[in-house]
DNA sequence: GCATGAAACGAACGGTCGTGCTATTAAAGC
DNA sequence: GCTTTAATAGCACGACCGTTCGTTTCATGC
């Protein structure tokens, strides 16, 4: 969100370039972004815009490293100061949905995961690996939640951050048409109906 | 799966065509099917096959319904020759992955609603109907577990439905990261784990 | 076998796209 | 303030797209 001063004028123009992609993209998807219409949406010309990236696929990568960025700031690093265990598990999955209510249900990341799946390149290695990187960080959230005592000591973390990440999988698929706070609704439910498995046993 | 008869030879290459196209939409999605390659694909003219749908859009909307009709026969229609409630359910689901397999992973339904999402226009409107349509049937089917006594009497149907769909949508995302028989597995724990929160307490 | 209508072709149009070139303008360093 | 370098504009190319139109080929009923 805040972004550290620009030094040239050259990397002040890039940023706000960037911020108008990652708008655009988040409504019309990586794919879906071209050069001439985001030169207009930052009031430039089309080779004004391309020469600060050099190709098009260059933006795409650009666009996607700060989602991701802007990701992890916003879900992640705010639940790091609340207390490890559930109460961050319940923090992270929050600001998931509250993100997603941020770009109207299009998340730039889970978008693109559909749309480079078996598309071999640069962008599809590139999506593939912040994916692999926060499924990472979600089954860590989730190993300190089995270090409380909060969820039960045989926890396959990867498994259920599989499982955390199929719930804003099938928020954004339903925002579409339920509407965003049905599927927010729906979410939350699925979301204690797996953690239900995962209690440990009261004994 | 089994067409029948094309009457007439217009009736009958537009058939041909028609799988051409889903072939091709199954891997690039529904916006990636242009119809230069298509003519290609099928060794006609281009103008040849647009005479068959008078717009691109005509033939989206035609590949959508093939899509659906076929998806119901390779999942629904044989899960209803076996007893109905769980086994049925569990049937469905095993049918459900077997479509996500054969396609590698890329199915059009579920492709689609993540491409027209935020494009409103007919698309839009056929895939939401298709994916409502499916939503039903799957409650449906949860409802007769219901009525067997194999699910709790207070089951909210709708609900489970849309925990099913978020298990194809996690393991079409996961199989591009984790491979498509690691994300099978990966799903068929998911749905025990949320299955067991549908059982009935044994009392 | 021939007339009739459907089916397919081939070429072209208008549009958008990414990209490369050259010239011009603005910023930065001395 | 001048020079050097970065930043932007303008323009054009080639590729691809959906669509249109006039023509030609082919299947079909008499």
């Amino acid at each position: 969100m805040i972004q550290p001063p620009a030094t040239s004028k050259g990397a002040a123009t890039r940023d706000v370039i960037l911020d108008r992609a990652y708008m655009i993209a988040a409504s019309a998807g990586l794919e879906g972004l071209s050069i001439g219409p985001l030169a207009d949406a930052v009031g430039m010309s089309k080779s004004g815009v391309f020469a600060h990236f050099g190709s098009r696929e260059e933006l795409q990568l650009a666009v996607l490293d700060l989602a991701a960025t802007r990701f992890g700031e916003h879900t992640l690093i705010p639940a790091l100061s609340v207390p490890r265990g559930l109460p961050r598990l319940r923090t992270i999955l929050a600001n998931w949905f509250e993100w997603l209510r941020r770009d109207r249900g299009g998340c730039v990341l889970l978008s693109a995961v559909s749309e480079y799946d078996d598309r071999p390149g640069p962008l599809r290695d590139r999506v593939i690996a912040h994916h692999q990187r926060w499924q990472a960080e979600l089954a860590r959230a989730a190993l300190l939640a089995v270090d409380t005592g909060e969820l039960r000591a045989d926890t396959d973390t990867a498994q259920l951050a599989f499982e955390l990440n199929s719930i804003a999988l099938a928020v954004q698929h339903d925002a579409a048409v339920s509407g965003l706070e049905a599927a927010f609704a729906r979410g939350r439910r699925m979301f204690e109906h797996l953690l239900a498995y995962y209690l440990p046993p009261k004994a």
